[in-house]
DNA sequence: CATGAATGAGTCTTCATTCAT
DNA sequence: TATGAATGAAGACTCATTCAT
């Protein structure tokens, strides 16, 4: 008996998944351009043609990896959604922020290689900057609620504090010691009281 | 009149550095895959065929760039060889690092966007980190003598944020002070005493 | 509806078929270095890619060309299979071989050139003198048994007179009766009894 | 003061035997295709640019190898030009042509590749053919004088054995004892009386 | 005469994408 | 839906040959 579209919505679901596993897994391991869609597709299971019944091409195929990413990390800023930013809250996304690379840094090294190649990719810095402004004004009202002189500034390096341990300890996990830094950030830019 | 090896070698050294430049500006700005060799030799005004007389491949090319690069930073550190970094020193080599950046971003923009490139550039990886090694001690003693618990974990915590400071302003360059990020560092890290 | 496998099986074998007939005659009458991909991909009606779905490089091409001509070659040697040669085999093998050049010309020219290239072919060598070697002792044992003074001497005579023959063949058919020699050939090196 | 036009002669002659030389030997031993102009010149000890001031093509280089072999190789027939062959001039000319090959297998490898190319071949064929045509009249007449029947067809055999026995020992010399085949051939085709 | 920098056409090869089945 | 054969544009690289000095 034929399938109902459920089930067939739930098939194709499926096979995204399995692609965008199997994509994820080269593009992080081996580069976006060193790895060809004939081994995403066996690394899938499935042909060549068939890839294209999922993504328009290569490059969606890449974009829907980030924005995927993306959005599972949005998830992680303010989880209540009120607006305001408390210490413990502070000290919550910082640890669960670097629990997220320790528990799939393959996908954050694809975050990382991609942020760093200019041209195309000016699209993803965009969504990224979308999704940040929210938490960038967060942090600004955390600081300046704290009396840090330069706020913005404050958040700014903040930012780039969290960006340089990602990609230290992704370049050399076991020289990196990411773990003990959570308390370190913590202490160095929670701004107790 | 034959030239003479001279000439020759003045001729040799004006156009690597020709295209060197071409081909440093293209990797940076447009990736080092996305960019072809057609394109360096455009660029450097010179023919395709050209480009191998003085470069053995695309990757000796690249390879030749980072290592230039690597060698101008090297002279940044300790400059006067001492073996102990001064609380001045220290600064001015957070200041001279930042300055490098501003004055040479397609460079640095090049080097991020390879260290991030999976595989093939473990070799670069090796020459930054013995280079980056003695500079590594020096910081240990800096903070110990200063009375720093973790004096290796600041160590690397200091280097994590150099390198994504410096990350945040090639992405973002009018979007992020990197002038006005020297002193908050210096504070940060600088421990005054 | 997909295709079957073995359809798939069908369409590969005959383009491979097709591409090595393009291949072989290039090759032969033009030589494997002044034979393009291009010129083969023309002659067999594909494009330039599509042969590289079938071999993975200009080399494996013209190994499996000699290959197979090689698996043709060896079916002629002792047909029996008792691991004796009689005289009636010994002149058969001879009338079988000329005819086999006469037959296919372009392979035998092929053989040869390839051959006389030094340096990547030693594999091909390898190939061949395996299957000679059991030739070799057959004709061996068979001048032994008729007495010839020094057997291998003669059995090695014997092949170097094949090949000069079809060598002198080969470069100027017209002017090179080839199926006269057999019965020359056959006299002077059967020893009758 | 300046040289004579004799003197200038003398040392053009002498570069033309130095790049010969150099090329005779890459040639032979690594293939004319995949032998540059730059390894040539590199090994005769001068630019690539006065190459061309002695030959004025690659290809016209090999060609005056094969002919410099092609007269060596024509005085070593009819040495008293006399316009008979005798038994002990055909003893002779058996002995003096293998020994040719063992003193200078280089020049026979490099002959025996190009006569297998197509292409350049025919240009060398007929230079080959005029130098052959006499002597092949005089090896018909020598075995019409024996009561050969066929003296065309033998004079022919006997070329293609000469041929033959060369090649199998070029391509594997410590496995074939010309030296021996010497007196082989000599008894089987020198035809006593 | 002598050099080697410079050219440009040509080589092999790869790969995202399309399409007949 | 699913396959993989087929395409074609592009890429890295080579090399005989030319030419300014």
């Amino acid at each position: 008996m034929p399938r109902t579209p459920e089930q067939f919505e739930k098939i194709r679901e499926k096979m995204r998944k399995q692609i965008m596993n199997a994509a994820l897994e080269l593009f992080a391991n081996e580069g976006y351009y060193t790895t060809s869609i004939s081994k995403i597709a066996k690394a899938a299971g499935i042909s060549k043609g068939l890839m294209y019944n999922y993504f328009d091409s290569k490059e969606e195929l890449v974009m829907s990896l980030l924005k995927e990413g993306l959005n599972k990390l949005a998830e992680l800023f303010d989880p209540n959604k009120d607006g305001v930013l408390t210490r413990d809250e502070f000290a919550f996304f910082v640890e669960k922020s670097f629990d997220a690379v320790i528990e799939n840094p393959t996908y954050w090294r694809l975050y990382f290689s991609i942020m760093m190649q200019v041209g195309i990719y000016d699209m993803v810095k965009e969504m990224y900057a979308s999704i940040l402004k929210d938490t960038m004004q967060l942090l600004v009202d955390y600081y300046q609620k704290r009396g840090v002189k330069d706020p913005l500034g404050e958040a700014l390096l903040f930012g780039a504090v969290m960006d340089g341990i990602t990609m230290n300890y992704l370049l050399n996990p076991e020289m990196f010691p990411l773990e003990e830094f959570k308390q370190k950030v913590i202490d160095k830019f929670g701004y107790k009281n």
